[in-house]
This record gives structure tokens, sequence and C-alpha cells, in this order.
DNA sequence: CACCAGGCCGTGC
DNA sequence: GCACGGCATGGT
């Protein structure tokens, strides 16, 4: 196993994927997968999923030269990519994370998974589907640990024809769009714009990447990482978590 | 025992 | 408009 996929995986834009003793495993697309490196990546589906025909290099190359924050971010992190995950999953996820951390957004990804998805080999279950959610009360969602969370799940899957609306919007349209959930504000939306419908110019604001803006890029913008801001943020926030919890 | 976590809502000004 | 407190829960 690389270090490579771990960052990808296990840092934070996913909570689909599970570390085992010698692989990754994930329920996608209705089957089991396991890869343990980057050429185990062969499927059609997964070649997508990890947006493999993308030229990261020459996107790389362009913010390495902007300055030495994110040159460093860039050399520590080169394999990072954004994936693309389904949409119900990305919102889905992305709601459960606020005011929470990885670990225990995994936590109740799996147990939602267990709890109201489908068994497709013993012990791997799929995410459940927004119909397999639609009766799920908020008592139900309390009993699976989501917390004051479970009334903005409630209203996602109540709205959940809101994601086929998304691609036909521009950014600003789409990012106003998915606030109309409740419990989407401005940092999950992007999330779900950048990890569920692929739209680079997202620029998610956590903690962590205002804490990088207000320490480093004090006075600058999202303009200032040029056309593709997701992947500077991507590469900025996984340095500064990796600097400071470490 | 505290305190924290890839924020947002509701209230008050 | 903007600042503030509160929030369920598992981990440390």
């Amino acid at each position: 196993m690389q270090d490579n996929l771990e960052i990808i995986l296990c840092g934070g834009q996913t909570f689909s994927w599970t570390k085992e003793e010698d692989c990754y495993s994930a329920v996608l697309n209705g089957k089991v997968w396991r890869i343990k490196e980057f050429s185990d990546i062969k499927d059609e589906y997964l070649k997508n999923y990890f947006d493999l025909d993308f030229d990261y290099v020459s996107v790389r190359e362009e913010l390495k030269a902007k300055d030495e924050y994110l040159k460093e971010a860039i050399e520590q992190f080169p394999s990072l990519r954004i994936l693309k995950q389904e949409p119900f999953i990305a919102m889905i996820s992305f709601i459960l994370s606020q005011n929470n951390n990885i670990k225990r957004i995994k936590l109740i990804y799996d147990k939602l998974s267990k709890n109201y998805g489908t068994e497709i080999e013993e012990g791997y279950y799929s995410f459940p589907t927004a119909s397999q959610l639609k009766d799920v009360s908020v008592e139900d969602f309390n009993a699976m640990g989501t917390g004051f969370r479970s009334r903005y799940l409630v209203d996602a899957i109540n709205k959940v024809e809101i994601l086929d609306e998304i691609p036909t919007l521009l950014y600003e349209e789409a990012k106003e769009r998915l606030m109309s959930i409740v419990g989407i504000g401005p940092k999950v939306a992007d999330c779900i714009l950048l990890f569920g419908f692929h739209r680079l110019e997202a620029f998610p604001l956590d903690v962590w990447m205002k804490k990088v803006m207000n320490t480093y890029y004090k006075g600058k913008d999202v303009s200032y990482f040029g056309s593709y801001p997701a992947l500077a943020q991507q590469y900025l926030f996984s340095w500064i978590r990796e600097k400071e919890t470490n």
C-alpha cells in the first residue's frame, strides 16, 4: 500500500473507503473494490472515479510557480486527485461533516450503509440511495448518531431532486440552490459541488483553509489561485493539516 | 473530567 | 448585514 492513496482515500474528501490490512476497500457502483496502488485501477468505472484522464501535471506546475507554500504542499502531496463521487453520497457525507471529525464521519457513514444500504458481499454494504432513505425519520437518524444533523438529512433527502438540476446551473446558481437545503451552508455546498460534481471552481473554506488564508494569503482571495482553485485548496488543506496535527 | 471536530442555524442587534 | 451561542456524539 502506498502513501499516495492514503491522502486521497482517507484524507477527508471521501468516506467510502476503508483501510484494511493489505488494501483499501469500498463499495461503489454496486461492487466491492479492493486496491493497493494506482496500478490496480484498471476498470473503466474506477478510472473515471479517480479522474485519471485529467492532466494534473500542468496544473501542478502552474500552481507551484505561484508561491513557496503551494510549492511545498504540492511536493508533499504530488499524487492528490479530486475523486468523482456520486452526488448523493457527497451531499450526505458533507452534511455529516459539519462540526465533526473525519473518523466519526466515517463511523456514521458505515453505520448508515449497514442499516439502510444493500449487502453486496458478506460484511460489505453499499451506501444507501435516496429511495432507501426516503422514509427514515429524525428519530431513526438520531439512533445512527447523527445528532443535530438529523433534520438536515431529512430535508436533503426530501429535496434530492435538486441534485438533478445542478449540472445545468452556473457555479453561483448551483451553490445557492444547494444552500436552499437546511443544513447546507457555503462550505458544505462547495464540497458537494467539488466532490460530487467535479466543479473545480469551488473553493471550500473550512476552519483549516481559513487559517491558511489568514496566515499565508492575507488580503488575497480565491481569484489568486487561477483556473482551478479547488486543486490549490486540496493541496493546501492537506499540507496545513499534516503540518499542524503531526 | 474537560475539550474538540472539513459548520450551520437561530437570535439579537 | 454581522457577531454570537448552541449543538449530539465519540474520541482523546
